[in-house]
RNA sequence: GUGGCUGUAGCUCAGUUGGUUAGAGCGUCGGUUUGUGGUACCGGAUGUCGGGGGUUCAAAUCCCCUCAGCCACCCCA
């Protein structure tokens, strides 16, 4: 028989792998419901134009990467490659434009057709913020600082560098980006060929280029900062300077540019010290011209997304102290004496009951010590006809009889321990 | 999408210039008799050598194609 695998790029989560992905939404959750934030689910399924009108026609995940199908009733239909437009496009959807808090988290599977890699997969899954608002450049500092946070509880945040940029309002932008254009195309020779067919596409998208000969054009090329009109210098130095005042480490990467079309002013992203290809962790900044995009009013908004995959590679093992506590009989015609004590156990925060029903006696302790129990109930013969069962130590070894009717209070004075 | 590397039991790998029934460690399973695990000892099982085709008397080993993973580019979280 052929084995039949998951598609290219995709993975089946369980055991270890799954439970970590769980904490990971679990410290996200916890912080984002603790600062205000309000969970968003929307469908993985999306009509292609919110992403075709908002991400920009030359991005790569629009020209190449998303998966989409006409369904039976003729509607293009993608899996989302993205939350942000989609969590956008709920808001309109659902008339929330006006609510009083338009503060967001999500998190679930992402879905783009790339090569896949390690930290790159074909659906990965993110969680991410979004806060819709007037600009103002509190709520910029506000989302740093939840990632900032965020990978602080998961113990990673030393390795990790924020960088930060402004692609400057539209009317900065357009200005710079004409003056850049000038420049290249002065300079054509030398840019690597990549970059040349980026010049008539998404010039911005130059200045990340990791090619040595583009890097020295880029150098010497024109720089955004001296191209801010007040406004958006003003927005600029009013986030840079709250983070000092926060204390936040950053560093200013002038040739930090997004790759989605909805993005100005801030854009800031989270990045590994090591120099890996997927070493961005956590990426994100401004958008104000989305909700108007997708017919929307007018308000802007500040958010991110992170990989949960890419966080996990950088995790050191989560410590999980589950206890295990076996239930065995000591012949099988007790068997209805172990459902009866699961049925009768209330469950124990960290505590697994694991009942085993098959083999010897002995086996089912062998298989009880390979669990790694923290102890075991035994039901005997003897003891049962007394209504009372045996409680096992597995690190000690020490057994006491204890009466059925108080195991809740009897395990939770040895769980405690 | 482009280029490079890799692919042998569940896992980590070994396999000599092509040459008999393809190996090790770990794990797994069974045993060392009674209502008690861990240690020790003994024993068993397992592989279409990623898949397909070709060269050859003979292929895990050489050639071609394909798939998957990894690394870089690209892109991005």
């Amino acid at each position: 028989m052929e084995k039949i695998n998951t598609v290219k790029g995709t993975k089946d989560l369980s055991g270890f792998n799954l439970m970590m992905h769980k904490k990971v939404c679990e410290i996200f959750t916890k912080l984002c419901e603790s600062k205000g934030f309000q969970e968003i689910n929307t469908p993985i399924i999306e009509n292609s134009k919110v992403f075709k009108k908002t991400l920009g026609v030359t991005s790569d995940i629009i020209q190449k990467e998303m998966y989409s199908f006409v369904d039976q009733g003729g509607e293009e239909i993608v899996l989302r490659p993205e939350g942000t437009a989609a969590v956008a496009r709920a808001l309109i959807t659902n008339s929330m434009l006006d609510n009083l808090n338009k503060k967001f988290y999500y998190f679930g599977p992402m879905f783009r057709r790339e090569k896949p890699q390690t930290g790159r997969l074909r659906q990965f899954h993110q969680v991410g913020i979004e806060i819709f608002d007037e600009k103002n450049p509190f709520n910029d500092v506000e989302s740093i600082l939840i990632a900032e946070k965020f990978l602080k509880l998961l113990g990673i945040r030393d390795k990790i560098k924020l960088e930060i940029n402004t692609l400057g309002n539209l009317e900065s932008r357009k200005n710079y980006i004409s003056d850049l254009v000038k420049f290249l195309k002065k300079n054509i020779s030398r840019l690597s060929s990549e970059s040349k067919k980026k010049l008539e596409t998404n010039p911005l998208r130059i200045l990340d280029s990791k090619n040595n000969e583009d890097k020295e054009v880029i150098e010497e090329s024109p720089k955004i900062l001296n191209f801010l009109d007040d406004e958006s210098n003003f927005f600029f130095e009013a986030v840079l300077n709250n983070l000092k005042k926060l204390n936040i480490e950053f560093s200013v990467n002038p040739y930090l540019v997004r790759g989605l079309d909805y993005y100005n002013d801030t854009a800031f992203e989270f990045v590994t010290f090591e120099d890996k290809s997927q070493n961005a962790i956590l990426a994100g900044g401004r958008y104000d011209g989305l909700v108007s995009s997708l017919g929307g009013k007018n308000l802007s908004g500040v958010g991110w997304a992170s990989g949960i995959e890419r966080i996990i590679l950088n995790l050191k093992e989560f410590k999980v102290k589950k206890k295990i506590i076996a239930i065995i009989a000591l012949s099988e015609d007790l068997n209805t004496k172990i459902l009866e004590v699961l049925y009768k156990l209330k469950p124990f925060d960290g505590v697994v009951f694991h009942s085993i029903y098959s083999g010897s006696f002995k086996k089912k302790m062998i298989k009880a010590n390979k669990l790694k129990s923290y102890g075991c109930v035994i039901i005997g013969n003897e003891e049962i006809k007394e209504n009372k069962v045996i409680w096992k130590n597995m690190e000690s070894g020490f057994q006491e009889i204890l009466d059925l009717k108080e195991i809740n209070e009897f395990l939770e004075k040895k769980i405690a321990n």
